[in-house]
DNA sequence: GAGACAAACGTGGTCTGACCACTGTTATAT
DNA sequence: ATATAACAGTGGTCAGACCACGTTTGTCTC
């Protein structure tokens, strides 16, 4: 902290220490950090930049602090994500224009990303999916995401797909053929077959990529 | 601010007072705010205090903050989200690799978009932007973004590039060539070309689209 | 007068020490 | 055993002191 080379403020380096020690030490909402105090002797720094940091942190709605008790992990499971996004989605045609290009892009993303990480057994069930009556198109690239292995991915996915759906009412039809060619992409490890038969499935003109 | 009935912390008080200042006196990013220690006299209030308010505020990336020069209002569109993802960030080394990803696949994406809305002019700035002395990754990135024109990954990009920002402390350095070589790609609206100087200038490996 | 250099000033960055208010624990008196 | 008082620990806040850095100003030189 105190080290010369440090061209980061002193309260960043201290935020990054309290992240690690939050992980490291598997500390969950609730869990108790130490005192002011002591992580200013622990890491070489002054009262005042540790509370910087803290004050940063409690602002973000990381931690909470209770005087005279302490500083505690806050839970913050809190799912008001959409609600905050609302406040600026919903403004012009063409924020709706970028939510559906956004989910589109990021499913693409992830295709290519599964294409990397996917696993046998993984491809079977999603065989299963596509063949089963009650077909989800949501649960099906959901599970794409997830085969990703991207949690942020998978947030921004989760948000993004909440939107599309209340932009657009109009259930897309379900070809089977295009989930067919997508899926034999995916089990010959083909991008360029993958990624066009993605495209075909959502009628996608201008994203073009074969040019 | 520091009449006793005040139950609130002071430092909130003073978010609070920054953020009515902002709006009342039109500040626009790139304005400069008052100096801590005049807030500091004008707000009746400690400079530690006032310092706690600006460095939350700078950690939301509200405000920056260069010394000896002052502290600025920040383009702030979007900023609802740093608290978003803030809360997930925290927790394990693989979500730091999922920021850096999905920065890594949203540029790529941009790019692809840009391909096909790009124009003649704004290739040019680009160009200029590579063979000037203050060369700014993030600041090229930007444009490219831009250029896209989807207001939605303009603003997940900023934010994760503020969150990689501060991950990895490390400045990438910069290899003009591979520069070159995504600007050529670019100019002759050649996806491939584009999407592998990308590849190359990020020294992506695992992310292999070229079966 | 124009330009180069140096000093002074203003700014953020950091630390220290001092209080205060509040909470929880411990020791004491009943 | 219970109620109360003292204590220790914690966050909340302030004031003052440096330092590092950038800008401005003023002076000197040519």
């Amino acid at each position: 902290m105190n080290v010369s080379l440090q061209s980061s403020k002193v309260y960043i380096e201290i935020v990054k220490q309290l992240r690690e020690m939050i992980t490291n030490n598997r500390l969950k909402p609730g869990d108790r950090i130490p005192s002011e105090r002591e992580l200013s002797e622990r890491l070489n720094a002054g009262r005042s930049s540790v509370r910087e940091a803290l004050r940063a942190l409690e602002l973000l709605g990381l931690i909470e602090t209770r005087r005279g008790e302490g500083t505690f992990v806050r839970d913050f499971r809190g799912h008001q994500l959409v609600q905050l996004l609302s406040t600026f989605i919903l403004q012009d045609e063409k924020a709706k224009q970028d939510v559906a290009e956004t989910k589109y892009f990021i499913e693409m993303d992830c295709l290519r990303l599964a294409l990397v990480r996917l696993e046998e057994n993984s491809l079977q069930l999603l065989k299963d999916k596509i063949h089963h009556v009650n077909f989800s198109e949501d649960e099906f690239f959901y599970r794409i995401i997830e085969l990703a292995d991207n949690h942020l991915f998978l947030r921004i996915w989760i948000i993004l797909k909440d939107y599309y759906r209340s932009l657009y009412i109009d259930e897309p039809q379900f070809v089977k053929a295009d989930y067919v060619h997508l899926l034999r992409g995916l089990e010959e490890k083909d991008v360029d077959k993958t990624v066009n038969a993605y495209r075909k499935l959502r009628n996608l003109s201008i994203l073009t990529d074969t040019n």
